[in-house]
DNA sequence: GTGTTGACAATCA
DNA sequence: CTGATTGCCAACA
């Protein structure tokens, strides 16, 4: 039984609200929470991210997690989402895919 | 209690 | 882009 914490609980539950076509970063969604920071977002993810779109959650330079680039890439493809670069190092384009809670 | 590590971020060279 | 440095917060040995 994976029993979840309050706080990851809450990090996954932002993920899960980012709509196809946008990222938000690390930091940011520690911001949103207000609460711990973008290590203890990306630890939850890494623990927990398997049931929720992580793909969807990237560094603040627009690089998602490493060694998953491919795997992200690949959903950045079929949702849509504006990369600037869609080759290694792939990158997206963050002043435009970049998601704040309600718009 | 201390030191290391980590799916981080920002700045500088 | 790579590498180093500092700041940040939590987990882990």
């Amino acid at each position: 039984m994976t029993e979840i914490d309050d706080y990851s609980s809450r990090v996954l539950d932002v993920v899960d609200a980012i709509p196809a076509g946008r990222v938000m970063s690390y930091g940011d969604v520690a911001e949103y929470l207000g609460a711990g920071g973008p290590r203890q977002v990306g630890r939850v993810l890494a623990r927990y991210g398997g049931g929720a779109p992580w793909w969807r959650v990237i560094h603040a330079n627009g690089t998602p997690a490493p060694g998953h680039d491919a795997v992200a890439l690949a959903h950045y493809l079929a949702e849509g989402t504006p990369l600037r670069s869609a080759t290694l190092p792939v990158r997206v384009d963050m002043p435009k895919a970049r998601w704040r809670g309600a718009s």
